[in-house]
Parts: C-alpha cells; structure tokens; sequence
DNA sequence: CGAGTCGTTGAGGGACGTCAAGTGTAGTGG
DNA sequence: CCACTACACTTGACGTCCCTCAACGACTCG
C-alpha cells in the first residue's frame, strides 16, 4: 500500500523501538538490518493519519491486527479494573512501541487514546511476523523488544512495592524527563491519570505533589502544566 | 546431545508452557507442530539433572544461555531490591517456563532457586531462535508465550491496586489450586516468601492467614504445610 | 445560567508498616 | 544429650501513610 510513502515521509524507522515504563532504553526493532531487509520492513508499516486529543487509537475487544509506533505526541493506555473503575496502563511518547501486551491474543484489553495531537505508525503484525521468518535478525529484534517490555514491567511491580507516593511520583517525572530532553517536564496528562498510573488516588496524588513542592524537590507552572525537576536524584 | 534421550524419557512437550502468575493458563510451545518439526524442537531440549531444595539453577548475573522448563518440583525465582532486601518474583510450577524476563539481555537478572526435588528441561536459547527462522509455527508460539507473559505481568501490576492483603492471599491460593490438581493447596515456600511475592510484610501476612481462617475461608494444617480452601470465590 | 468534571483541601478512619517480645524448630558443636 | 545460635513465625502495641468522604473553587460545555 503506502507503505514506502511513510519510509518516505518519516525518518527511516528512527522512532521504532520500545515502550519504556521505568528504563530510557530505545530498542530499535529495525537495528542491524540490511538496506534490502530494511526496505522490506518498511514495505509493510503504513502511515495511521492524525490523532486528535481524546480521540482513540483502538479500544478494548477491537482485534489485534497491528502495532502501532509512536512518531509523534502522546498516547495513553488504559483498561477497566474487575471493580469498573480506569486503570492506566502507561504512557507512550515519540519513539514507543504500542500493542505488545495484544501479541498472542485475539483482541486487544486495553483502550489507546490520544492525548496530544499525535500521529502514528501501524506495522500489521501478521505481516510481521511473516517477516521474521525470513529475516532472522528481525526476528531477534522482536524478542528483545518482548523480552524488554517483560523486564520493565517486571522492575515496575517489584521495585514499587514499599515505596510511598512521594518517591513515585518523583520517579514518575524523572522518567518523563529521561523520555523528553527538556529540563523542564510537560504533563498533557490528567492528575486522575498519573494518580491511576501510579497506584494511587487523586487525593493523595494532589497532597505529595504539593509537599514535593514545598520541600524544594519541584517547581510547578500550573499554566502551562509543567514542572521543573529541581533535585537531581530522589 | 542428549536431546531425544530427552525426548524419550520425559513426557513429549507436555509441559513445555508458560508460567502464570495469576491466571492458569497453559501455552504449549510444541503445540500445532508437525511431527518432524516437534522432532526438531525435541532434538535441542536437554534434561538437566534433579535440584535438592535449596539448590539454585541460576543466578544473578549469570549468562543468559538457556529458558528452562519445570518437569517436577517447584522453583523460586528472586532478585534482590534496590535496598538490597529480596525481592519474590514468582513460584514456578510443573509445565512452566522459565526465563522469558532474560530474552534479548545478555545474563539473568534473577535467582532460580529449587523450593523441592526439581526436574528441568533445558533450551538453549539461541538453538530456539534459529529453529524458529526454520519454523514459523514455533516461531508464533514463542511469540505468543512471550505476549501472554506481558498480559498476565501487567495484570498482576494492574488488578493487584487497591486490593487488601487478605484478598491477596486468597487468590495466591485459589491461583496454587489451579495449578495443582488437588483441593488442599500445599505450601512449600517459606511465609516470609510469599510475603515478599505478595507485597506486603511477613507480620501482615500472619495476621491476613489467621483472619481468613477466623473467617472460616481457609483451614490451615502446620504439620504438613497445607491449606484447605473452604470458599469458592473470595 | 446550570451541570459536569477536575483539582484541591480538610477531617476521620483503617490497613499496613514498624518495633518489640516471645515461641518453636533446625542446625552446630561440645 | 545438652547448650547455644540462628532463623522463621506469631502476637501485641503503636505510628503512619493513604483511602474515604465531604466540601469547595475553577473550568468547560451545553
């Protein structure tokens, strides 16, 4: 289809890599490949057209058909708790690999939601897969990028227990600031988010974030919804 | 080497699965393969001999050489936290796989550590690559093992919220009585183990055990370790 | 304008962590 | 066989973090 259009279009598979919920590793699954192999690779990513903010990439019990690559702006993803309530899953910036958690199922079980503008690639997995028969090096790089997606979420769950809300969330920024390059931290995300992503409630989300500030750790521009990492290291 | 003498003294394939966290599920790797191709798969399996209780298979830091598979007995597997106290990743069952977290890192970043007389299967990893550039079909299921691992860790992140330890407990023995076949749940792992792996505190744990048994949703036996669960659904 | 959502702040309570003491058991060496 | 130690586990007392509920202001959208 328009698949080399986008290879045209976009830089050469520069922000094919991996989700990364704690670590800044950029994983690209395209690394090592040959031009020929590499060309083959863009044959089959297509361009998704743009994202409006609030507007959704996939919900839950859509088929999986696709990856999609972040290439610009910000995606939430998000499921709904056993009680009916949102949990936020992650957020995906510039770069990032969405829909790994679908691979091997049927349906995705998670939403995908713009929150920025944003504007995405889909790289049809079946046709992926197909790929990585023929291109063992493709293969390789998809396992990584599985197997370190297994790892983060792994050092998520077990380095956050016993760790208090004021310490996730200053983890939480220094993240944000690892991903983006700016001193400065933008939050296009809700409070409610961040507070769902880190296992806590908005209260108490509001509460850490105004003692950080007090203690010196951040200054907060509540008009652009920024904050700026004052403290190196928590 | 000793593959097919592997092949030949072990159930074929019967337990060559993906280890589950929370939910029973059981992924079979050698599942859809044609007879020859199973041989293939069988050809690089090797048997590793019985682990005593106590005897660790890998450990941190190791070269990530092989994924192993649970054929009797029950694994630990650990890491240690960033405040140096250990940290319970899983408990390993018959039929489960072990090592997904290492794919695409050069060593281990956990202890595998035998809980009873265990017997393991061996796949070098790298031999399971390139068979899988041979078969799409082999390829697909370690795929899928890799994706259904993602889905249950992040479920384990995602519905473990909010959840007090009580509940906790309960679904850590209703998970051990669906991997066991038998109604009484037998605990061969230390409290202070389950703990870790649950989250929360050895003294919290005591109290949630003898409040669920107050309550009448468990009846619990010292001298053999063992738990009998009363209540079908928490 | 009213309705809804988001975010903040306060008051109160509950679950869990912390500290401490005590028991039971296994392993060691005399 | 008996100290002696070490460790796992239990139980109590207490503190603290965070959840819950409630009220309120700011904001958007109809």
């Amino acid at each position: 289809m328009d698949g080399f259009q986008c290879a045209r279009k976009i830089p050469p598979c520069k922000y094919v890599d991996v989700c990364c919920l704690s670590t800044g590793s950029t994983c690209q699954l395209g690394e090592g490949l040959s031009k020929q192999h590499f060309a083959s690779l863009m044959g089959i990513i297509r361009t998704r057209g743009t994202y409006e903010p609030g507007e959704r990439i996939f919900k839950i019990e859509d088929d999986f058909l696709s990856l999609f690559v972040v290439q610009s702006g910000i995606v939430k993803i998000e499921t709904v708790s056993q009680e009916g309530d949102n949990l936020v899953e992650g957020f995906y910036f510039q770069g990032n690999l969405i829909g790994l958690e679908a691979v091997g199922d049927r349906k995705y079980r998670y939403d995908a939601v713009a929150l920025e503008r944003t504007r995405l690639c889909e790289i049809p997995f079946a046709q992926l897969e197909s790929l990585c028969s023929f291109i063992p090096r493709l293969q390789h790089r998809l396992l990584m990028l599985m197997g370190e997606r297994i790892r983060q979420t792994n050092d998520v769950l077990l380095q956050g227990r016993h760790v208090c809300t004021e310490k996730k969330l200053l983890r939480f920024f220094q993240m944000l600031r690892e991903k983006g390059q700016a001193e400065r931290v933008h939050l296009p995300m809700s409070k409610t988010d961040i507070a769902s992503y880190l296992g806590v409630r908005p209260e108490s989300l509001s509460r850490a974030l105004y003692k950080l500030k007090r203690n010196g750790h951040i200054q907060i521009c509540p008009t652009t919804k920024e904050i700026l990492l004052l403290s190196k290291r928590w």
